[in-house]
DNA sequence: CCATAGACTTGGTTTGACATCA
DNA sequence: TGATGTCAAACCAAGTCTATGG
């Protein structure tokens, strides 16, 4: 099969060469740039990438391969540090001091976040504090002993006043320049594509912020040099050359992995990535993936649900547990939960890391029998705050798992994500504690769109719709935002356009009768139709403008973006911008749609997840 | 079997560009 | 025209899950 750029079309036309034939068409495909088409086969249901005047053969890879061709610049490094000029000083014990470069620059990092709350945390200002006494000199480390005594502002007003200089200054050289950066850094080519990468700057040194309170916040983060930084391409591609006077820690070929450079970070150890970006040829058929194997589950979630169902009676302790945990995977898409090293990080859980103290059961609540009552640090430190009324039988299992344990113990002592996973793989191949979020949330949107959605109702209401079903979705996995700082008031501001408009309508009718009274006498129909219009128009825009408050009210604390990128089948939304003639626009942003081209390309109106 | 390294996805916050308002 | 609000992009931390090696 080979493939060719159809006429007039940007789907491609596949013409039969040589021996091999697949016996079967693409219904449909996709065009991702010029020359480069994704193919969705229908009858094996595999996503494959053809690029105009090449073959089949050329585009299979084997198991376990990436990529066969990848070419790159290497990573762009972080700008050196340029010392301060004397009369922005530092200060210790009130006297002015000027540092050595190496402790200049940390100062800086602190200097600048001065106005952060950070600042005022004592394990953000100790680690900060040990960690910059590293870098003095042993005079500077023997000078500069509390932290309490530094003064930064000087410092951090330099700062402030120089990005507010690079604000109001003409920003067309200095955006030419970035885009030039762009081009030459910002892609690669991979097996004939080019492709653009999600990161190619190195992270810049700085002061490591974890979330939450992490026993780590205020550590240096170091400056990665060329020598820390492993680079993998092809072998016969043009190899990147490291910075002048530098060499790279190695350069390998690894077609099995994606990334093309990596480094170790020195906070966690936790080793970082370079790699494509969203719209990329390899995240998309991977994304594609995943939610064809959470719509396999979705094929087969009864059966298992019926299977913890009987679990929850096991006379095997470790399987019970199981059940129980899969129950809340299942039904609050709760994350799976793996062990974390203690003091390294913050003190958050999952599902099978659930401690006792995490878990309150009452027998009643509020007339209802059976309420679990959850309160723990989820990732990223987000709350989870839930009540929920559960089966009996859990109820029961979970006293009995509570039973005789301290607070800090965990719930499911016989369980961890890797036998929970096992357990899992064997009820459904690829399937994972992880595809249960994928699987409902998906569910859940296509449920909530088909509840909410009126098919007569205005755009604006429609897109109220799917925001209230995106936002369902949201709830659910408890993607969670602090409210926007002006939030009450850019709501007041709405609320006082409303009203304004309200008075405007009430105007405009007055005037509109008053036109009536006058048609009578004069039979100028004219006006009367032009204020009738008036009114209509005005009473669409009101409604326009309260259902846009609405939306913004309900949306407070609840982030939407999660859920959108990584949870929903970009078919279901497609599909229904479709049936209901609202344009894909309205609902993706840019990125969004070049990350879903291939759902809205291979995806028609009546797909169902 | 377990611990850890490694690779990749998911996640909230910050930044900065752009639009809109006064 | 500058101030202010809004949204996407950039950022990079924090998860999940698999592979590896003892």
């Amino acid at each position: 099969m080979y493939c060719v750029r159809g006429q007039g079309d940007k789907r491609p036309a596949f013409e039969q060469a040589g021996e091999l034939d697949l016996g079967r068409t693409c219904n449909s495909s996709f065009l991702c740039s010029s020359q480069h088409f994704m193919c969705y086969d229908r009858t094996t249901t595999k996503l494959h990438l053809f690029c105009v005047g090449r073959t089949w053969e050329e585009e299979h890879y084997e198991d376990g391969v990436k990529w066969r061709f990848l070419e790159h610049k290497g990573p762009l490094f972080a700008p050196e540090y340029e010392p301060l000029t004397d009369n922005v000083r530092f200060h210790y014990n009130g006297q002015p001091m000027k540092l050595s470069a190496n402790a200049e620059e940390v100062a800086t990092f602190f200097g600048k976040m001065l106005d952060h709350e950070y600042t005022t945390n004592a394990i953000f200002r100790a680690n900060f504090f040990t960690d910059w006494r590293e870098v003095m000199t042993s005079a500077e480390r023997k000078l500069i002993t509390n932290l309490n005594k530094c003064d930064f502002q000087e410092i951090h007003t330099y700062f402030t006043e120089k990005t507010e200089a690079k604000r109001v200054q003409s920003k067309e050289d200095l955006k030419m320049e970035q885009e030039a950066i762009a081009q030459e850094y910002g892609y690669c080519t991979m097996d004939g594509h080019r492709e653009r990468i999600a990161n190619y700057k190195i992270e810049p040194p700085g002061l490591f912020r974890g979330r939450g309170s992490h026993p780590k916040m205020g550590k240096l983060k170091n400056r990665i040099q060329p020598e820390d930084v492993i680079i993998n391409c092809s072998r016969d591609s043009k190899i990147p050359v490291p910075p002048t006077g530098h060499n790279w820690k190695e350069v390998r070929f690894d077609n099995k992995v994606t990334w093309l450079a990596s480094w170790t970070e020195n906070v966690q150890g936790a080793m970082k990535y370079i790699m494509l970006n969203p719209s990329s040829k390899l995240k998309g058929e991977k994304d594609w993936q995943k939610f064809e194997i959470a719509r396999r589950l979705k094929g087969c979630v009864d059966d298992i649900r019926a299977k913890y169902s009987a679990d929850l009676k096991s006379r095997e302790m470790k399987s019970r547990q199981r059940a129980v945990a899969l129950y809340f995977i299942d039904k609050l898409a709760l994350r799976a939960g793996n062990e974390k090293e203690e003091g390294e990080t913050a003190d958050t859980v999952g599902c099978c890391s659930l401690r006792v103290e995490h878990i309150k059961l009452h027998n009643k609540l509020n007339g209802q029998a059976c309420v679990v009552e959850f309160d723990f640090l989820g990732k990223d430190s987000i709350r989870y705050y839930n009540k929920v009324l559960v089966k009996k039988q859990v109820f029961k299992n979970l006293k009995h798992f509570m039973q005789n344990k301290d607070p800090s113990d965990d719930v499911f002592d016989r369980l961890n994500t890797h036998n929970l996973n096992k357990h899992l793989q064997e009820l459904m191949e690829g399937l994972t504690a992880k595809v249960f979020r994928t699987y409902n949330a998906s569910i859940t949107l296509q449920h909530q769109l088909e509840q909410l959605t009126d098919s007569e109702g205005s755009e604006a209401e429609k897109l109220l719709s799917y925001n209230r079903a995106n936002r369902a979705v949201a709830v659910l996995c408890n993607h969670q935002r602090t409210a926007p700082k002006s939030f009450d008031q850019s709501m007041k501001k709405i609320q006082a356009k409303i009203e304004a408009k309200k008075e405007q309508i009430d105007l405009t009718k007055s005037e509109l009768k008053s036109a009536k009274m006058y048609h009578k006498v004069k039979k100028d129909k004219k006006v009367v139709e032009k204020k009738k219009k008036m009114v209509q128009k005005l009473e669409e825009q009101l409604t326009k403008l309260e259902v846009q408050a609405t939306d913004r009210e309900e949306n407070k604390q609840i982030a939407l973006g999660t859920s959108k990128l990584n949870y929903l089948d970009p078919r279901i939304t497609v599909a229904w911008c479709k049936k209901y003639d609202v344009p894909i626009e309205k609902v993706y942003n840019k990125t969004q749609r070049e990350k879903f081209a291939w759902a809205i390309d291979m995806t028609e109106e009546d797909f169902v997840f």
